[in-house]
DNA sequence: GCAAACTCCTGGTCTATACCAAAACGCTGG
DNA sequence: CCAGCGTTTTGGTATAGACCAGGAGTTTGC
């Protein structure tokens, strides 16, 4: 057992926290109540939370107080099953809202597709929740060329659905990118976390079967909400 | 902008890192230097480093002090070249250290791999190093029928080189999975790092092309020290 | 010349307190 | 019954200082 009170703390928190689950419907007791019950500081009371947010076990909505983080969802980035697909099939309700549809250039998509700098790009920016918890938010940079009046007719659905029954193009390639990373502050704001809370960075780009840029999207992921999983077969 | 002190204190310290970044040879000043430097106190002060430590700018090194995280290493867990080379391929000098040698049961990786609780395994517990920082620990855990003499022979080297160049082995199927952590203390002090600092968890369960489970591992690393990335062609 | 002992510095931990702004809550009036 | 408003609660931020133990560098002693 360690010696540093905080971690102690964390013990207990953790016990405290499998216990009445239930009882507190996810929601934890206000800082200063846990930090009066447990005979410390709210300082020291919330480097332990800390600790507990960092392992993924809770989690906190900016200024609402601390919750307990539900199941991690299991996400396969190298598939393009749609979102709404694989989180019901998990038994979970998902949700999308969409924040924002508009034409413009992107210098980093264009990199990341080897188009011009100048390159317009249909963008969609989309949060989506699992739950009714906001997971992550997207933005979406689609070669206009490839799917015309996309603007006009989204609405929250799968964009790979579209681009695959509409448009009829295949998704055939594709370049992924994943890093940890703290929300920026829009992000941040527009997940009602804390600004600079962990998170998970996914790009992608996205070819069909002639090499032809598709799309690219960019991912940001509250770090405890989901589990990467890849199942891979044949010799790479 | 904004307004909490500490969030500009993070950004006057991301261009004060940059612009010192050589003549500090990647250690920051102490503690109490840079809160007296920005007329705070260390409480301010740490939770502005621990915000660029989230970032993956800057990381610790168990109470020696402030350094300058190097760039990520990029790496695709879906490919089975070695440590060794993709860390050379990206011009770094790689290093492992060998910390453990043994044969005994282990429920994770018996169950990960479809085999008895109760089977027993050969495992290699190792650090990896990039240019002499530890960024990595990982457990190995093979089963002894796919490489009897492994333990004899195992000092450091790749060991899925071993698999296929020694015993002929397809690592034909894997199944990985990633998820962010905190890293536990035992894994903190082996990378030497705060316990409970950021870490991301591999692990991967791997078949040969026949469906026999050849090996099961575990990486902890530094969430700073890591870019993974996957290229994938063909229709999922 | 080198290893052991010692000192100083530093990060890790902790207390006690305070103020602010946003969220939550409760009251009130239509 | 509900919308609007005022109050309370709560998390977010910040100050000021303190002690400890591990690391690093220096000195001492063989």
């Amino acid at each position: 057992m360690p010696d540093a009170y905080y971690l102690q703390l964390t013990e207990q928190l953790r016990y405290l926290i499998t216990q009445h689950a239930t009882q507190w419907e996810g929601k934890l007791p206000a800082e200063r109540v846990l930090a009066e019950r447990f005979s410390t500081t709210r300082v020291t009371l919330r480097q332990a939370l800390a600790q507990l947010e960092g392992e993924g076990l809770i989690h906190r909505s900016n200024r609402r107080g601390w919750f307990i983080s539900p199941a991690r969802l299991v996400y396969d980035p190298t598939r393009d099953a749609g979102f709404n697909d694989y989180v019901e099939a998990q038994g979970r309700q998902p949700r999308t809202a969409v924040l924002k549809l508009e034409t413009r250039s992107h210098l980093v998509a264009a990199r990341a597709l080897g188009l011009p700098d100048d390159q317009p790009f249909h963008h969609i920016r989309r949060r989506r929740y699992v739950d009714d918890r906001a997971v992550l938010v997207e933005s979406l940079w689609v070669v206009p060329e490839r799917a015309p009046e996309l603007l006009d007719i989204y609405s929250g659905q799968s964009l790979w659905g579209l681009l695959r029954g509409r448009w009829g193009h295949h998704l055939a390639n594709r370049s992924i990118r994943m890093v940890s990373e703290a929300l920026s502050p829009l992000d941040a704001e527009e997940l009602l976390v804390a600004p600079g809370a962990a998170g998970l960075n996914i790009c992608r780009a996205i070819f069909d079967d002639q090499q032809r840029p598709i799309e690219y999207d960019e991912e940001h992921w509250l770090h405890d909400s989901l589990c990467i999983s890849v199942e891979l077969s044949g010799q790479q």
